[in-house]
DNA sequence: CGCGGGTTTGATGATGCTCAAGCCCGGTGG
DNA sequence: CCACCGGGCTTGAGCATCATCAAACCCGCG
């Protein structure tokens, strides 16, 4: 049983004890070490992974060779390529360890026999998508409506304890910005 | 009964005839004038829509007043504030018709009776959610790894019949760029 | 101690924006 | 039927934002 999980299940969905007794045991704890890719563009995703401890990168490559990233994720958030996890299609995505991590991975079989059991889980995986995507959205429009600065103002503000963990040059590919001019950004805000 | 509907439906989840006409009651075909609001910022989405004929335009509106095109749909394609009308929170997004359009709309307990009726079904919604979340995915890459010539091209590439029937100004919203630089593109362009 | 990855700094240049004006064209009223 | 209007598209000039390249710097680590 993780107490972790346990949390964040039962705030999405009311679940007896029994069934989350039932449901911790399809998933399995691994631990990995940082710069450990989960997932290589060209394969198909095998797994959803609940985060107990550390902190997941997960990117396309552009068609120069540099990373754009496209989500974090640490302590109680799922990481997947979810496409490709659920159309069991090679994924276009890498996804790497920033920092050693353990992980409860969940993989498609062990989903559909919880889901079997417990079909009011639905509810929590539809949540998890909702969440991914209305985070797209909002990048989307950021990226579109705001400056740099303004976007790294909003990023530091809504992930007050994540940027100590990133290198700079990662939030820069976050943000859409050259890192060099994150750079530039940081020294303009600390003269005021 | 419609065929459109029905035939998407059924690449999605295979279905008896029973079944799609159990289904085909709880959506209601309406009939809606170019320039009307589906939803309006503030507003909590009641529906989500297949389009039978016509264009939709979603949209955010930036500090400037501005337009930032979220998703334009058109006939065989949802369209709904997803999160809004899951969470029945307000919305942050407007919804407005480009063109007359022919609707089919679900309410949140028409949807809840379908698919407390044909479980299987949650698939197709599921899948649904997908799509956006893939369509926003790559936008956010394209945004940050393409210049607009090439967000145009692709657009142009994987929309091959929509450009004519929206104005310009509103496809340079959706590739992030004002209306005279794509107006730009398109003299470069020409002149090859 | 030296190495290497990450960050900073400077100089230069490209991309794309803003503002203002003109143009084209379909719709509307006289 | 024409004149006028208005919205969308184009064009030009000037400018802001942000990228690129090269060099220096910083610092933890083997």
């Amino acid at each position: 049983m993780n107490k972790e999980l346990n949390q964040y299940i039962t705030t999405c969905v009311p679940l007896t004890d029994e069934q989350l007794i039932f449901l911790n045991g399809y998933f399995q704890k691994k631990i990995f070490k940082k710069k450990t890719f989960l997932l290589q563009q060209g394969e198909v995703c095998k797994f959803e992974a609940f985060i107990l401890k550390g902190l997941v990168k997960t990117y396309f490559i552009d068609h120069n060779g540099f990373e754009v990233i496209l989500t974090f994720a640490c302590e109680n958030w799922w990481v997947s390529d979810i496409i490709s996890f659920h159309e069991q299609k090679p994924s276009k995505m890498y996804i790497e360890l920033i920092e050693d991590s353990e992980l409860l991975i969940l993989t498609p079989i062990a989903k559909a026999a919880i889901l079997n059991e417990i079909p009011s889980l639905e509810r929590m995986f539809r949540l998890m998508v909702q969440r991914h995507l209305a985070s797209y959205q909002d990048r989307l429009f950021g990226n579109i409506a705001l400056s740099a600065e303004e976007r790294y103002e909003l990023f530091l503000h809504k992930y007050p304890n994540l940027p100590q963990r990133i290198p700079q040059h990662l939030i820069a590919s976050y943000l859409g910005i050259s890192a060099e001019f994150l750079s530039r950004i940081r020294k303009r805000k600390s003269k005021k």
